[in-house]
DNA sequence: ATATATGCAAAGCTTTTGCTGAAGA
DNA sequence: TCTTCAGCAAAAGCTTTGCATATAT
């Protein structure tokens, strides 16, 4: 999600805000991770945040990010975004958005919620009651779109 | 997904043709691992769909679940549903459809793509080449909306 | 000063892998 | 007979937890 230095700031602010009132504690390590998560754009797992955050965190522990990963998700300043695979992903993106999925990468993107047309939902689906939704765009990222011509290798049977 | 046991008996069949065509075995495991996937509606585990076989397959391991889904998923008769939470879940229902995601109990329940209007997609996306989509609609499953004055359990689906 | 958080290491789960006996074709 | 597969157990990978120390307020 971009984002300007100023939104990105004020965001922060609501953090600290909200860290103050819950009586938690404002530690450079929750601050620190904050930022780097709303400064990326792919939906990095914990382990990529901590590649990140390294360089002003060097010795950060993997629990601390999964910990403070809790803690932005429970006061509501990111999400686990629903993906196939084994480690779980996060977004600081709270608006509303679309997530653009690469077949051939796994990358996950995010689009704006205007970039596609709105939907219209239903007072009821099938006894369910939506209150609201996201669209999951499946096709090509633009990186795979140009390597095209080396075709992903085809998986073979599983030879036990 | 909703199957009468004429379309889920076709489903089967293409599955045992591909296995021949493809040099595979047909064995009774993976027969009644797929006839149950298809039976189910609510995306189950590896685990969950281990205890679904049980009482025909009493001897049947975990390890056999997971491959079986994984030659499920390589021929494309099952896909991996993007989910929050650690286990991973499975679809048998291959045709294009929606996903009402229950935000009170994790239920994940199948919407047929009609139910909703149809999304004109762009042909690019910032750089991105849409060649599909699925929404995830997000709200309260029948059961969560009936029992909303029963604060009873929080989540009961994902362990987590 | 006191409550809260970090980092470490260990534990807990989920998923994958190597191997051997069993079974499908 | 000749592959391929199931089941087991071990390994690998991801996430959570308990605890002692360090830090924020």
């Amino acid at each position: 999600m971009k984002r300007t230095p100023k939104e990105l700031d004020a965001r922060i602010g609501e953090m600290v805000e909200r860290c103050r009132s819950e009586g938690m504690n404002l530690t450079p390590q929750r601050l620190v991770i904050f930022r780097a998560l709303l400064e990326s754009e792919d939906h990095p797992s914990p382990e990529l945040l901590r590649d990140r955050v390294r360089d002003q965190l060097p010795a950060v522990s993997l629990a601390t990010i999964y910990k403070t990963l809790d803690v932005l998700v429970t006061l509501g300043f990111a999400a686990e975004v629903p993906v196939t695979g084994n480690t779980k992903r996060y977004d600081g993106n709270m608006g509303a958005h679309h997530h653009l999925v690469c077949t051939r990468c796994g990358s996950v993107a995010d689009a704006d919620h205007a970039s596609l047309p709105e939907i219209p939902l239903p007072r009821s689906l099938h006894g369910f009651a939506p209150h609201g939704y996201s669209v999951h765009v499946h096709g090509l990222c633009s990186t795979c779109r140009s390597t095209l011509t080396t075709p992903k290798e085809k998986k073979s049977w599983p030879k036990n």
